[in-house]
DNA sequence: CGGCGCGTTGATGCAAGTCAAATTTAGTGG
DNA sequence: CCACTAAATTTGACTTGCATCAACGCGCCG
């Protein structure tokens, strides 16, 4: 490990930081070791697309091309370990076990994003809502259903490709069919489960 | 080289025929050694939503899970190579290279799946439409202003996330509109780029 | 207390979906 | 090569789900 540190840096991010910044120059790689990250990108008219959250021990910057695809903000504290692009290449050589993790990680992001690209190709926003608070739910270690949401409606909204006004009304609407209790306003108590999945899955 | 016979398997694939099939187990991985895939996603009433294509030395089966996520089909004849997860392991240790470039492919789709879901989730018809044109332009090796669409309405459609009669009206919409030329139903003439680029991004 | 950010609620508009019919294209056998 | 059929595409009329525009309510903090 004693090369390591010649080509990784520890730092702390702000929250509400973007710490990448979409076009710029992909020279570095992160890894992220606390806090939660946004990853979008945005059209020149301000639309936005949240692509994916980052957790604890994702990795963040693979880029195929010379600049970054997608920006990323700090959504809390945030703590990363930043890594040269040239760096990631010898590490790579000198730790095996971290090809793996690496392949590991693509392939779970690459199963999400098709996840997503079908939620957000064909699904109804009801059966986005579901989705979502599902996939809150099974992210959650203790999988409680009590599930607290880690943004606010503008986040749910560009993370599902809806308006905050949609997002309001169709949490609204499943709360008055019973499906869930709106607790507080980022706190949800989900109250029928197979109902839930049934809509998410969309029949 | 001697070791990869016993762990891979060429085969051949007829035209329209599904070779993974999704929730089947992910036991084997695949090279497209020539031809062209679709790669889906289906709900249960039929909902359809294309996440990518596969062209010659595209790896598929990448599975995070126990099963599929997705389901491949031959769009004409195919030719595939077949790996067993397993040899694929011993394969990655035997070849550094292969590492590299699974890593490479992996951030190549990474990087194409976020921008479709940018497409999927904020842009207009006619903005997915002119996104789709020019994907297919830049894929063309000799960047011609004719392409060929490489599939039907239907399939263009469940890859934009939109229904047959909106990719055909919008399609007249843009020819209306001096942007494009429809020659034949699968032959496209871009009459001017640089409007279609403005349009792809969207302002 | 008052302004401000965030969320909810209501009224209205419109882009895209649905349903259906017309038309073109592709395929098949004589 | 042409007639006939089936499938794909286009076009039209109409519907609808979500977006847009606009109040309104409610904490929260200076």
């Amino acid at each position: 490990m004693a090369r390591l540190a010649q080509y990784s840096h520890r730092l702390s991010v702000a929250p509400g930081k973007t710490f990448i910044q979409e076009g710029e120059a992909a020279t570095d790689f992160y890894i992220v070791t606390a806090g939660h990250t946004k990853i979008f990108t945005l059209m020149p008219d301000g639309r936005r697309q949240i692509t994916g959250f980052g957790q604890s021990g994702d990795f963040l910057g693979l880029a195929s091309g010379a600049t970054y695809a997608f920006s990323a903000e700090a959504l809390g504290p945030l703590s990363l370990c930043r890594f040269s692009r040239t760096g990631l290449g010898l590490l790579r050589r000198e730790f095996p076990e971290l090809e793996l993790r690496l392949m590991e990680e693509a392939s779970r992001e690459l199963v999400q994003a098709q996840r997503r690209m079908l939620l957000l190709g064909r699904k109804t926003a009801r059966e986005r809502l579901a989705s979502f608070l599902l996939e809150q739910h099974h992210l959650s270690p203790t999988k409680e259903i009590v599930i607290h949401l880690p943004m606010s409606r503008t986040g749910i909204a560009d993370y599902l490709g809806l308006t905050i006004e949609t997002v309001s009304r169709t949490l609204n609407a499943l709360q008055r069919e019973m499906m869930i209790t709106i607790t507080q306003v980022t706190q949800i108590t989900l109250l029928n489960l197979p109902a839930l999945e049934h809509l998410a899955r969309g029949g």
